[in-house]
DNA sequence: GTAACAGTACTTTTT
DNA sequence: GTACTGTTAC
């Protein structure tokens, strides 16, 4: 807290130093080029504010230029500014870009962070004051992430005797975020919501939160509701908050859910100087507790609101924007915008069927090399980062991620699991944890037979036991059954080992003199984790020890390991390499907020999108928001987007066919070019999708036939190609150009991802390898070989 | 206690 | 088709 207070002096030095050289006569340099609405967006200071913003209106920037406007005109101290966003990144951009306006000055900002950043730092300062009876949280309290948090439960649910079968800790891991996320503590779930689990829900969820308060920890959605109840029940102290921030900024209001909603709410009933910026067609979280309709009620919350529309678009052509306005139309209950764009030209929104998901792959790679080597005049050259596809669901990737490898075509897949999330750093997180503070429970079943140590379920059970007799946590009950003997033979002389070792590490720890970059080193060296990576020989261990290395090393920016651990757990970002030039793959979802000159939609088929599970689970609720996702899509797209379905795609292993997304029925023709001909792959396309009867599909056929689509350059390249889908995938012995490559039949051979596998055929500087996992062409260049003495470590 | 096997169950995901 | 979980056999 003390480097708070530092940080806050020296905020408010810069701010007064700024105010000395006077306020500038006319409109400042920082709101130059700003539009009419961006500039209302930014002058309109008091009382509630809704900006509504459109996909690439320039919301980002007029909020920003807010924030500067309000420091620079002396309204409010950088201090006096709480700016929420979802993710660390926004968080970053909005700190960077604030930074830039005000000239590199404002360092601080301190309340400008995500909603749970924000959250941990207010409860940090009052953590005694939540709890129940005599359990109540320190300051200190750990941050426990989702894996932790099932651990928990499950053991929870052993304790009542439930059938974890029927029951899965996953699933009431899910409850209970659904709860919290609705600001729902234990005593507020309704009876027949609570009734799940034999009838023991909410008598979990109870449990659950006593045992967090026992641990000193909270979960992910205990930071906003803690915070919540704490601003409920103590009056006096939401006052002092209300108080402290002037201006109250929110980003992507949209996807704010009910909790967050109060948590705003009660910040800013006071001073009512809210700014609420989002875009009702952009919600997409609804799966996940976000409440469209926090912003459609935005003006009967704050009666007198004013809401701005950002309607002007810097982004996209006007078939893009006329193609993706035409298909959100088709939503009720919008709060309505018309985005329109003063640029001309461009291309119509390009759609096209293929036979099957491979096919659309296919596809799609020489669409993309074409518009890489800059083959096709009418698009020019580009960069393969400027290249996305967009998928609604992840196992769509795999199609493009094997056919690019196949073609040796740079990708990268955007998501999946995060650095902080994977095992090793998880492992060595728990490692830090436990050295940290030796109470940690979960910290210590996590590692204590990581490596294995022949400390299985008996022996935890065991330390479970004697901790429990003696009131103390899992690594003094450890202590006490080495003491003891009661564990035998190999077991017993490792676990007296872990203990020793981790009593050395949390001595070190408190040796404020000891270089805690070392020490970390030290604790994965002497605990035998690292070693246990050298010695694993699967074909993904390298990149782990690398993680680890990455890890460490991220530790550097960091005073101590307590330090990092506290900051770790929010703000630990994924890695994105930028520098090498490659396609981007990800789902819909975590493309919002970006944007590429060239985008690819592919599996735009009902069932797929939109998703069946989602219009089953939430019917016309379901089916709006997949439809925004579609919106979303679009919309990411600069200069050109390509919307695609397959006929036939694999799913679960088993091949079935389907019909083009209802979505496509929707998007108006006058923005879309369509460069499928019927009957291209003989009866297959046609019989599967457009023979089906929907109306798209008659019109397809129409158009096809009679607009020059023909002669499009898409088109005469899959006619050249139709009979691609024949090629023979077996392995035959095709030796072309063996010498070339360095590879002959026969040879073993590791691929990244793939794994090990043997060569079967050459043809030029291909392979066709099999692997485990069945036969795969793959550029010469992307295997290693494999010697007789390479499988020895070291 | 661990390795090998069989059975099941599968969107979207930040913090 | 696979990745994960739980069961069985060593």
């Amino acid at each position: 807290m003390s480097d708070d207070d530092a940080f806050e002096a020296a905020e408010a030095r810069l701010s007064l130093s700024q105010r000395a050289m006077g306020v500038p006569a006319g409109p400042p340099p920082y709101m130059d080029g700003l539009n009419a609405a961006q500039r209302l967006a930014v002058e309109t200071l008091d009382g509630p504010v809704l900006m509504l913003a459109g996909a690439g209106t320039g919301k980002t920037r007029a909020l920003t230029t807010r924030i500067a406007h309000l420091i620079s005109t002396g309204r409010a101290y950088p201090r006096e500014i709480l700016a929420v966003t979802f993710t660390n990144k926004a968080a970053r951009e909005m700190r960077d870009r604030i930074g830039r306006l005000l000239g590199e000055a404002v360092e601080g900002m301190p309340w400008l962070g995500t909603f749970h950043s924000v959250s941990v730092k207010i409860l940090r300062r009052h953590a005694e004051l939540v709890g129940r009876g005599d359990l109540h949280l320190k300051s200190s309290f750990t941050i426990l992430d989702t894996d932790d948090q099932i651990r928990l439960l499950k053991q929870l649910i052993a304790a009542e005797n439930i059938d974890e079968k029927r029951w899965p800790a996953r699933q009431l891991a899910g409850l209970i975020d659904g709860w919290k996320n609705r600001a729902l503590t234990p005593d507020k779930v309704s009876r027949n919501e609570g009734a799940g689990f034999d009838g023991k829900g909410v008598q979990l969820y109870r449990a659950y939160q006593d045992r967090l308060l026992a641990l000193n920890a909270v979960d992910f959605g205990d930071l906003l509701l803690h915070c919540v109840t704490l601003f409920q029940a103590h009056p006096d102290l939401l006052a002092q908050w209300q108080g402290r921030f002037r201006y109250i900024l929110v980003d992507e209001y949209q996807d704010t859910n009910v909790a967050q909603y109060l948590w705003l709410r009660l910040l800013a009933q006071a001073r009512r100087n809210i700014c609420c910026v989002g875009d009702d067609d952009q919600s997409i979280y609804g799966w996940r507790g976000a409440e469209v309709g926090n912003i459609l009620r935005f003006e009967q919350d704050f009666p007198g609101a004013q809401v701005i529309r950002l309607e002007q678009n810097y982004r996209s052509t006007p078939h893009i924007l006329g193609a993706a306005s035409g298909l959100i139309a088709a939503n009720k209950g919008r709060l309505g915008k018309t985005l329109w764009t003063e640029a001309t030209g461009g291309h119509e929104v390009r759609l096209i069927g293929h036979w099957d998901s491979e096919a659309e792959a296919r596809w799609i790679g020489e669409e993309i090399e074409d518009f890489h080597s800059g083959t096709r005049r009418s698009v020019g050259k580009h960069d393969l980062n400027d290249m996305a596809i967009l998928v609604r669901a992840s196992h769509q990737m795999r199609a493009f991620e094997d056919r690019f490898l196949t073609i040796g075509l740079p990708y990268r897949v955007i998501g999946g699991p995060r650095f902080y999330e994977r095992q090793e750093i998880r492992d060595a997180m728990a490692y830090f944890r436990l050295a940290v503070s030796p109470a940690d429970d979960l910290a210590f079943e996590r590692v204590v037979n990581t490596p294995k140590r022949g400390l299985g379920d008996k022996a935890v059970k065991t330390i479970q036991a004697e901790a429990r007799e003696l009131g103390q946590p899992l690594l003094i009950g450890a202590q006490s059954v080495v003491a003891n003997g009661l564990l035998g033979g190999k077991g017993l002389a490792n676990l007296r080992e872990f203990v020793a070792a981790m009593g050395r590490f949390h001595a070190d720890v408190l040796d404020s003199s000891a270089n805690h970059v070392e020490l970390a080193e030290r604790i994965l060296d002497e605990t035998g984790y690292t070693a246990m990576w050298q010695n694993d020989k699967s074909p993904d261990a390298p990149g782990r020890l690398e993680n680890l290395k990455e890890l460490v090393k991220a530790l550097e920016e960091f005073d101590n390991l307590q330090g990092f651990l506290e900051h770790v757990a929010l703000v630990m970002d994924r890695d994105n390499d930028e520098a090498q030039d490659a396609v981007s793959i990800m789902t819909l979802h975590a493309a919002k907020g970006l944007e590429y000159p060239i985008v690819f939609l592919p599996g735009w088929e009902d069932g797929l999108f939109p998703s069946q599970r989602s219009m089953d689970e939430t019917g016309m609720k379901g089916l709006e928001e997949e439809r925004r996702l579609a919106y979303v899509g679009i919309t990411r797209a600069e200069k050109l987007a390509t919307i695609s379905f397959a006929g036939n795609r694999r799913m679960y292993g088993q091949w079935q066919s389907s019909l083009p997304s209802r979505f496509i029925d929707e998007l108006p023709e006058a923005h879309v070019e369509v460069l499928t001909a019927p009957g291209l792959y003989g009866q297959g396309y046609g019989a599967s999708a457009t023979a089906a009867g929907t109306e798209f599909g008659a019109a397809m056929q129409n158009r096809a036939a009679h607009a020059d689509v023909y002669s499009s350059p898409g088109w005469k390249r899959m006619a050249a190609r139709g009979d691609m889908r024949a090629k023979p995938r077996a392995p035959a012995a095709v030796v072309i150009d063996a010498e070339a490559v360095g590879f002959s039949v026969g040879d073993r051979v590791r691929h990244v991802k793939f794994g090990e596998g043997v060569v079967m055929g050459i043809a030029e500087d291909t392979l066709t390898i099999q692997f485990g996992a069945g036969f795969k062409n793959v550029k010469a260049g992307y295997v290693q070989p494999v010697g007789a003495g390479d499988d020895v470590p070291f």
